[in-house]
DNA sequence: TATGAATGAGGGTTCATTCAT
DNA sequence: GATGAATGAACCCTCATTCAT
């Protein structure tokens, strides 16, 4: 019923210490979180069965327990994998000596690049993450506030470019950003959308002149 | 377990035929349907239980089935009604004979009002209405279409005015200030925002000035 | 889904008088059991619900309770009914003095003649008795015996005219007899038969020639 | 509630290769089977529950899961078995070489010690097979038109030996022999008839003798 | 590493029935 | 005589999970 996964080489390479199994998990155990975020895009979290997943592998529901504790874990997992991705392109995008428009743009284009590679992640992370465990929400947050850092990090360096309306508190521009990246997710993952590059270059665009300070105030 | 429900007042008003009763939901029904918009918003669609919607109610599980036939009739009605408000308040913002900017706030406004009174509908309608049966979401999207009509026309009075930058196609528009709407709605729903009213009114602002042509060209 | 009835109109004539709306039941009270007969007959006892009888009646369910007290009465009131009309039959048969071939052909005749006209009540008693209560099963089977009375002298007689090997006991020619009925009623009911008069008049013909005394003996 | 279930053992015998498990259905799975077979003859399909069936085995409703389907299916396996088994004992009583009257005594012997030890099969494809699936129906009516032409075949050499009154067709005899089968199975399914032996002869017998020529004729 | 079998809990839904209206 | 609303009990079935193998 599920269409056969694509089995995903480890990204992270092969030059890996044994003991680090845990850390850096082995491919197969890989292969098992994607299943894992796919089916859980797909369904949503309630609405997937551990049988989906273990399906898509081509593998028993009970053989799913050598890889993650319970349907919670595998949950934590993946949002931590949707949240950490996006973080990293957002630092990278940060960390280049760079006009605020560029960076704005550049972070979109790397949040496409992500979606489009990442997708379930990123999808779990923004539609599923309210069923995680309270204990995960809280682990799960410290990590999100460390985003929340370079998001204003991004603005403050905007407004000593002059390219941010100062009547625009950071938080504010924080949370229309965020709402850009989820509408470009979101119309992504409700149906190919044709023209997405021009959408993402647009929203970005659409996003800088909107901050702008006003021509004559 | 839930918590008990405010009970909805007819808002019909209570000088009703005693024969329209089918017609026009009688104000039992409409208890009903506001406690299963209220479940399925708070814990999803699969994660809510018709358990939970008869607890609310303070009636047994079976008497729920007096008022729908099964648990996804429940959610095509209330995605159906939370479709439908937000229509009519684009459409009186719409036919309202304003400057562009205004009817955009005018808009927002009316829709985060409506939030603010008809959130659970609002918010199933965006992240569940994706588990409605398929014959379900046929009848759904037709209604959405008339919806991209009046968003088409807002957009063509706009370039009209000369307030929309004309490389910016309409459906392109559509898609951001949906964004917009998603955004609003999103932060309203994940907690109380404060200075939700500044938000609504900043994004407002933040969307009319980047659609606007620029002043060079 | 079930195809409306057609109203049966009282049997019994009108000359009815009032106080014996219990004896001689009303002519709507006849539709209810009508009714229920023919949905018993072709659901079964458990798989017919009561909604498919007042569906079938156009009524709702909880009017159907104004003509019997339960549906193990409505069981009872149908197995009752098609238990006394083969009785009539078999009792005129006998009644007449004539040969026992003519006999055996008229009751089988009268018998098909029976369950074309009140199939339902028939194969409700032939395969839904079984799900009578102990106390409906005490009472029917007291009038089951009174047909066997009538089997006993039908036989009785044969062997006096010399038609019957006296080495088959009555017990024995009476379950085989039983036998015929049931053929010829469930081919009957499993789907018209087009040549079922034949059908019957040869299974009278074999029934009969298979008792004859061997011509050898 | 219902009383334990003997274990039926193992009919393939023990010496089973471990890889054959699928195909000839383990001796556990052949105790659940058996069980449904019980509780269906015994209550009738919808008059059972699983419930049922799991107590007579000793072990939970959800574990019956891990056998079959669902109860669809579990009827459609019985019925199945309830159809075969008849079928082996006529093509058996078919293919050896002896006159028309003992391969009728030899069938309806062989039938009368299928009934004996797998009562609950036969009754169940008997009575229930009413209730499967349009797609089930289809199934089982393919494998039941082979058992039909096994009858003809036995007709056709009745007729050869001068057995049978060539004004009776086969169609006829067909029907008419079912219906013997049919009684012999009511009757001793109706409650343990004492000379059940004498009934199976002497309805053997009696077929026999209905179906042969006229002396005068 | 993988799995067959088992299970407690709960899923949504239908049931026959009652009763005030 | 008819019905809308309600309900307890039961329905079939799926869930996530465990554990011996």
């Amino acid at each position: 019923m599920v269409d056969q996964m694509v089995a995903a080489t480890d990204p992270v390479g092969n030059a890996k210490s044994p003991d680090s199994v845990l850390a850096s998990p082995s491919a197969r155990r890989m292969q098992v979180i994607d299943a894992a975020a796919h089916v859980f895009s797909r369904f949503g979290y309630h609405g997937a069965g551990m049988r989906a997943i273990a399906e898509m592998l081509g593998i028993k529901v009970a053989s799913l327990y050598t890889y993650f504790r319970s349907k919670d874990e595998a949950l934590e997992v993946v949002c931590r994998a949707g949240l950490e991705q996006p973080m990293t392109s957002l630092r990278l995008a940060c960390e280049q000596e760079t006009r605020f428009e560029e960076r704005v743009h550049r972070f979109l284009a790397a949040h496409h690049k992500l979606i489009v590679q990442k997708s379930d992640y990123v999808s779990v992370y923004m539609n599923e993450r309210r069923y995680l465990t309270p204990e995960a929400t809280v682990r799960i947050n410290a990590a999100a506030r460390e985003m929340r850092c370079n998001f204003d990090r991004l603005f403050d360096d905007a407004r000593a470019e002059g390219k941010m309306d100062t009547a625009i508190p950071s938080r504010m521009a924080r949370l229309m950003l965020i709402g850009v990246l989820r509408n470009i997710t979101q119309f992504f993952l409700e149906g190919p959308v044709a023209d997405i590059d021009k959408l993402v270059w647009q929203s970005g665009e659409h996003f800088v002149r909107g901050l702008a300070p006003r021509p004559d105030a």
